[in-house]
RNA sequence: GCCGAUGUAGCUCAGCUGGCCAGAGCAGCUGAUUUGUAAUCAGCUGGUCGGGGGUUCGAAUCCCUCCAUCGGCUCCA
């Protein structure tokens, strides 16, 4: 008999040879039945592997993330199955399970698949599926193992082989499919009831551009057909917020082959959206103490070379500006930093000055490679909302706070209520490739963890992330779709400060390395103006939105009332404009709808008469009449609730 | 940059097994209408069918090439 620890804490005793399935069916046949793997001391293992020690379980299914895995992960070899069959003499690399369901890279040889050939797949994994296929764990000696996929002739699986030691390699077999796989799988197939194969993708094998390049199959499998259908819906309600479409749409922005690709053109709409984001920002850090900082548009190569950046991503770049003069050359500036660290040095500071923190919008140029971008979120010009803090070692965990504080306010105004907190560390077993001090490394990451604590955050860690120059903490935001996007960054610096040879006189009468911040709460405008579109659907908060109401008269008589509306609305600070077309009312406010506005102000003779407009939300509906006094106090009381 | 797909009016799309002057709806313009909570009616304008080259008596349609966009890969200071 052995022990079997329940995550309770409740230990019951079961004959060796138990597996979590026949363990589950002795508490309920319903978990049973919804069992898609198990963890055996903290292991994920087969539902279905014999257990023969003590040891401490935790049942998975749908609902948690690595039942998920395990289900996407078994759906992977299903389709491989399918796929061999329709197609013999493939070859496979990998086939993981991802996120959002699952992958497999194929050698598919000659045989070129397109989209017309995922449904024959996706019939044929189904089909698979109802035959209940059991997924057959066998372990196998690293000789056989080369031997079987030598006769099979797959490469890519004898590569992956090489790597593994000799009695650590298990093959899982289901149906006619026999793959390399440490594992887990569901009990059987059935448990796949519903497939769509999303896309079609080249990968290169190993993610090595200079390998060959594998077809990639994208899927995604569920329990429930229902779960598919609203899986599809989702990514209908998903294009239908595209920040592309809605920025069209909406007037916010556009692109110009003319112009350049990645290179975006900010529309009335948009500027002025963007404007009040920034002037939000700046009145925020002007309280915070920053100061405003402006930097040229490009610097000498000498600037990039002292600070790294040219020997990194110099020739992934835009091509040098050169001058009359032989051998002088610019880069238009792929960062703020190296320009913010000459204007610390422009002149000497004492510790007494320090935190400095100098803020600037400052719009900065990468050569992006052309498959890479991607409407506003990825693009070759782009405006961070940089500053960077020069501060002793020992500041570092108030100026966290500082930035901290300034973050939270930016997800409140603009109602991302769900975000992640990451922190990253360096990797403790590799010391040696990082820059800066290991007393000054564990200052800073004891700081940053500190200030996690303090402040709630629930940050979660993650060891090696760091980047070789300090550590930082990111913060991923949610949007209403679930969706996460990583936006505000803050990162410690110890490189820079070096390179530049930057400095401040202590108490001491000692010169002194001043530690850098860089920090970024939107992370740049463009990316963040695509997030919040995303995010709010183009409905966005009334602080921001370019119109906040729409005058509709019903018709040319009231033009005058309407003027004298428009004029109080003006002068009570709130966005509006008249819609004096020669339609109807029912079509002013369709179209005022489409357009996203989110007050329409319906006046007529009765409105005219008692000096009032009828209110009509967007998305919502008549909210009755309201005098003009009591229009402009709604508008207020709806912007200062989020500020 | 690589793989695959797509590219027809400002937008959404039809035409594309080669052959009547390349179409529709919306938007825009003009006129009529003066309107009460999601589309008033009529007329008009607008496209060298992504660019270039080729095949053909004839190309939006077939081939080549370049560009852009989309889905991924790689990268992201």
């Amino acid at each position: 008999m052995i022990n079997i620890t329940f995550p309770d804490g409740t230990v019951r005793q079961y004959e060796a040879g138990v597996n979590a399935l026949d363990i589950a069916k002795g508490i309920s046949e319903g978990l049973a039945r919804n069992v898609l793997s198990a963890s055996v001391n903290g292991q994920i293992w087969d539902a279905t592997r014999p257990l023969h020690h003590d040891a401490s379980i935790r049942l998975f299914t749908w609902n948690d993330s690595e039942g998920k895995a395990t289900m996407w992960h078994s759906s992977a070899h299903l389709m491989a199955e399918a796929i061999e069959q329709l197609y013999p003499g493939v070859k496979f690399g990998i086939g993981p399970d991802i996120e959002n369901g699952f992958y497999y890279d194929i050698d598919t040889g000659e045989k070129v698949l397109t989209e017309a050939d995922l449904e024959q797949i996706e019939k044929r994994m189904l089909e698979l599926a109802r035959e209940k296929q059991t997924f057959k764990r066998v372990e196998v000696a690293k000789a056989d193992a080369i031997s079987f996929f030598r006769e099979k002739g797959d490469e890519y699986k004898l590569e992956l082989i090489d790597e593994l030691n000799d009695g650590e390699i298990t093959f899982y077999t289901s149906g006619t499919f026999t793959d390399l796989c440490r594992g887990p799988h569901l009990p059987d197939t059935s448990f796949i009831k519903a497939v769509k194969l999303t896309s079609l993708a080249g990968a290169y094998w190993r993610g090595d551009e200079k390998r060959k390049q594998l077809t990639r199959v994208y899927g995604i499998t569920f329990t429930k057909s229902k779960d598919l259908e609203e899986y599809l819906i989702l990514l209908e309600e998903a294009k239908k917020r595209d920040h592309r479409k809605l920025g069209r749409e909406l007037e916010l922005f556009t692109f110009s082959q003319r112009v350049g690709s990645g290179l975006p053109l900010w529309l009335p709409k948009g500027a002025q959206l963007r404007e009040r984001l920034e002037q939000f920002l700046k009145k925020v850090q002007k309280e915070a103490g920053y100061l405003p900082v402006i930097t040229p548009h490009i610097g000498n190569v000498n600037l990039y070379k002292t600070s790294g950046h040219y020997d990194k991503y110099g020739k992934d770049s835009f091509r040098p500006i050169t001058t009359p003069i032989p051998g002088e050359e610019f880069f238009l500036k792929p960062m703020n930093c190296p320009h913010h660290c000459e204007i610390f040095s422009a002149k000497p500071h004492s510790y007494k000055d320090l935190p400095i923190r100098y803020a600037e919008f400052g719009t900065v140029y990468r050569y992006e490679q052309s498959g890479e971008l991607h409407g506003l979120t990825r693009v070759r010009g782009f405006t961070q909302d940089d500053a960077h803090i020069f501060c002793t070692p020992d500041q570092i965990k108030t100026e966290f706070k500082g930035v901290i504080k300034i973050i939270m306010k930016i997800f409140k105004a603009l109602d991302f209520n769900e975000f992640i907190t990451q922190i990253s560390l360096r990797d403790p077993n590799n010391k040696e490739k990082y820059i800066g001090s290991d007393e000054n490394w564990e200052k800073a990451e004891r700081a940053i963890r500190e200030v996690a604590e303090e402040e709630g955050l629930n940050a979660i860690l993650v060891e090696g992330e760091a980047a070789f120059y300090g550590p930082k903490m990111d913060f991923m935001v949610k949007d209403a779709l679930g969706r996460k996007w990583q936006l505000g960054t803050i990162q410690v610096d110890y490189n820079l400060p070096e390179r530049f040879d930057l400095n401040y006189i202590g108490a001491d009468n000692e010169k002194h390395r001043p530690v850098m911040i860089h920090r970024a709460p939107f992370g740049s405008m463009e990316r963040f103006v695509a997030v919040l579109v995303e995010h709010c659907a183009g409905k966005f908060p009334l602080w921001l939105s370019p119109e906040q109401a729409i005058i509709l008269p019903i018709s040319e008589k009231y033009h005058n009332y309407a003027q004298n509306v428009l004029q109080y609305l003006n002068n009570s600070d709130i966005r509006a404009l008249i819609d004096d077309r020669s339609e109807k009312a029912g079509r002013k406010i369709r179209d005022a709808e489409l357009k996203k506005i989110p007050f329409m102000l319906v006046v007529g003779e009765r409105e005219e008469a008692e000096g009032s407009v009828s209110v009509r939300k967007h998305g919502q509906g008549d909210l009755g009449t309201f005098s003009l006094e009591q229009f402009a106090e709604l508008i207020r009381a709806e912007v200062e609730k989020l500020m």
